[in-house]
RNA sequence: CGGGGCGUGGCGCAGUCUGGUAGCGCGUUCGGUUCGGGACCGAAAGGUCGGAGGUUCAAAUCCUCUCGCCCCGACCA
């Protein structure tokens, strides 16, 4: 493609509301314009970039033996209101109405719509199992999107589903799609861990995200720095404490603590460490007040509450309800004497003589004792895991912390959709029975944006060459000379005959011009064509990531270039 | 939804406190000189100051309402 005839407007500065390199980038670069909160439009460059990604995750969904389809973008609201998400899902979904007033939501995910179609032709055991993707443009009204592609409203994302007679074959498909991500991954140049992950709305039972490391990255992951344990923090098993045998050796008793009510204040003013304190926070388990006990310096992890209370939903107490539930202001809640059930972190059983909020206004307990002074309803791992915790798996090793942008999820997910949904089968002992599923999701704009976070300078993109927009540019550095125009157009042909994506900047630009365009785009090769170099014979070629100018003659440079960029292909 | 901030030519911003009829840099167009790391000189085009209402002789500026956007938090296949 030559340069001069296609749309790729760089910007010497970026809006003042991109941020993060990947947003600002993008944006400098020309690869995308905002239209709305979250709403992009793709230009010629970033378009590219979509269909490499899309072209690497296609080549491997098939050869993993998925075939894709194409569902519809706006869905009738009766498949959602069977699956119960019409009334569940939330503010999330875009719901609109037809001419005639019906109700229809623009998808941000097909588990109904692909139940619907498999339920209607999948009828027996011969037919499965079956796994249907397909890559398209997914809405989610999010709360706050941010961060340009790396959370937005409209994105495109490649969906499957799977459907299985037991859910060994389930489980079988779900390592599939586990190595073809990988697969997907690696071939898009990603740095990247597969961690263990909550299953949230979706549900189901088993699930790994795929997240790309990053500092940008809205997740916060642990991984041991011994064993392979990796997991979202949300599901980070933390490990628990050996239980201590001593029974504390302190009388318990009330001390005054005027207007000390957060953990911090409370350890300054007793002179203990948080570690010594135990926070008593209430929430409401679906509408009703639990108490959940850990240590000062932890963060209760809510989503193992929610597991543990068995509430659909979990939220932190109203100030109100605090007060109602312990007779005291914010701030000096404890376990002893609370009528309501007390889930105590596991971490507490190996504490002894520590301090907890005496129900009443400014005053605290200290030398409280687990089981002497009061006995939770449940103990159990209810606290964030936290970096420096021990391995939950191993022995020896400790979890390290990391950022990462989750580019895709696989769920195992049962019979979660197919019962409510109807998707059954006649099996071979001549029973109905529902089928057994999983979801395999990848955000594809996604990937492009946590590629670049993860491959930039302070110049510009540095595109791994399996998903650059351009494996080559060809610069011609003067307009004014017949030679420089003659060799460079002769370099862009006959590569662009050999089959390298390669880009022609034969734009009426002065050569800083394109030398700091070619540098903020990215590609991967860049061949500068320049009266100096041809005086000598011989053109330069340099790589984006490195420093190295190579002058290369004038007969070489193609087959060299051909075969520099095949090895890179993957 | 809570907190903070911002809407002024395509982009980045000043002007708003203290009302007087819109300015700077980049980009764009034309002419000239330049020409290997975002050139220089000269000329020019381009703005309902997010929108509506109000106060005033006079509103980008003050008041009310409203819409949009960004950041932090809560939320999240």
């Amino acid at each position: 493609m030559r340069l001069s005839q296609t749309l790729v407007p760089t910007l010497k500065e970026a809006p003042a509301e991109a941020e993060v390199p990947s947003h600002i980038f993008m944006v400098r670069g020309g690869f995308m314009r905002k239209v709305a909160a979250g709403i992009y439009s793709f230009l010629p460059l970033g378009w590219r970039v979509v269909q490499k990604v899309e072209r690497i995750i296609r080549e491997e969904m098939n050869r993993a033996g998925a075939s894709e389809v194409f569902l519809p973008a706006i869905i009738p609201a009766e498949l959602w209101q069977e699956s119960g998400r019409w009334e569940q899902y939330g503010a999330q979904l875009l719901r609109l109405k037809d001419r005639k007033g019906a109700d229809f939501v623009v998808g941000p995910t097909h588990e109904e719509v692909i139940c619907a179609l498999v339920r209607g032709d999948v009828r027996s055991w011969r037919q499965l199992p079956l796994n249907l993707y397909q890559i398209q443009t997914k809405f989610r009204d999010e709360l706050r999107p941010r961060a340009g592609l790396m959370r937005g409203r409209e994105f495109i994302m490649k969906d499957a589903y799977s459907f299985h007679v037991d859910e060994k074959d389930a489980r079988r498909e779900y390592e599939n799609m586990y190595a073809a991500y990988q697969r997907i991954f690696t071939r898009c140049g990603l740095a990247f861990r597969a961690v263990e992950a909550d299953t949230g709305n979706i549900g189901g039972s088993l699930s790994h995200e795929f997240q790309v490391l990053a500092e940008t990255g809205e997740d916060a992951l642990v991984a041991c720095d011994t064993c392979d344990y990796a997991a979202n923090v949300e599901q980070a098993v933390a490990r628990a404490a050996a239980p201590t045998s001593s029974k504390g050796t302190q009388p318990m008793k009330t001390v005054s603590t005027p207007g000390q009510h957060t953990i911090e204040e409370v350890s300054m003013f007793l002179k203990v460490p948080a570690s010594s304190l135990v926070k008593t926070l209430v929430y409401l388990a679906d509408g009703k007040p639990v108490a959940v006990l850990v240590r000062g310096d932890r963060e209760v992890n809510e989503i193992k509450l929610k597991r543990a209370t068995g509430a659909s939903d979990v939220v932190l107490a109203t100030d109100a309800a605090v007060r109602e539930v312990t007779g005291a202001p914010v701030g000096f809640a404890g376990p002893v004497g609370l009528k309501i059930p007390v889930y105590c972190d596991v971490e507490i059983c190996a504490m002894t003589d520590f301090v907890v909020g005496a129900n009443a206004a400014d005053a605290h307990l200290v030398g409280v004792n687990l089981e002497r002074d009061f006995a939770p309803t449940a103990c159990g791992d209810y606290r964030q895991a936290a970096p420096g915790d021990a391995c939950p798996r191993c022995d020896k090793g400790h979890l390290k912390g990391y950022r990462g942008v989750e580019v895709g999820q696989v769920f195992f997910l049962g019979t979660k959709y197919s019962k409510p949904m109807g998707v059954s089968f006649l099996d071979v002992d001549g029973v109905e029975k529902p089928a057994e599923m999983g979801c395999y999701g990848i955000g594809v704009t996604r990937i492009v944006a946590s590629a670049i976070e993860q491959n930039h300078d302070a110049n510009g993109i540095l595109w791994p060459v399996p998903i650059a927009p351009y494996e080559v540019v060809v610069l011609e550095l003067q307009q004014d000379n017949d030679a420089v125009i003659a060799t460079a157009k002769r370099i862009y042909d006959e590569l662009g005959k050999a089959g390298v994506d390669v880009l022609y900047d034969d734009r009426d630009e002065r050569a800083g011009v394109k030398f700091k365009d070619a540098d903020l785009i990215g590609i991967p090769f860049r061949i500068a064509v320049g009266k100096k170099g041809l005086a000598d014979g011989v053109v330069e070629l340099k790589l984006r990531k490195g420093t190295e100018v190579r002058k290369i003659k004038l007969d070489e440079i193609v087959p060299l270039v051909i075969a520099e960029v095949t090895k890179e292909r993957l």
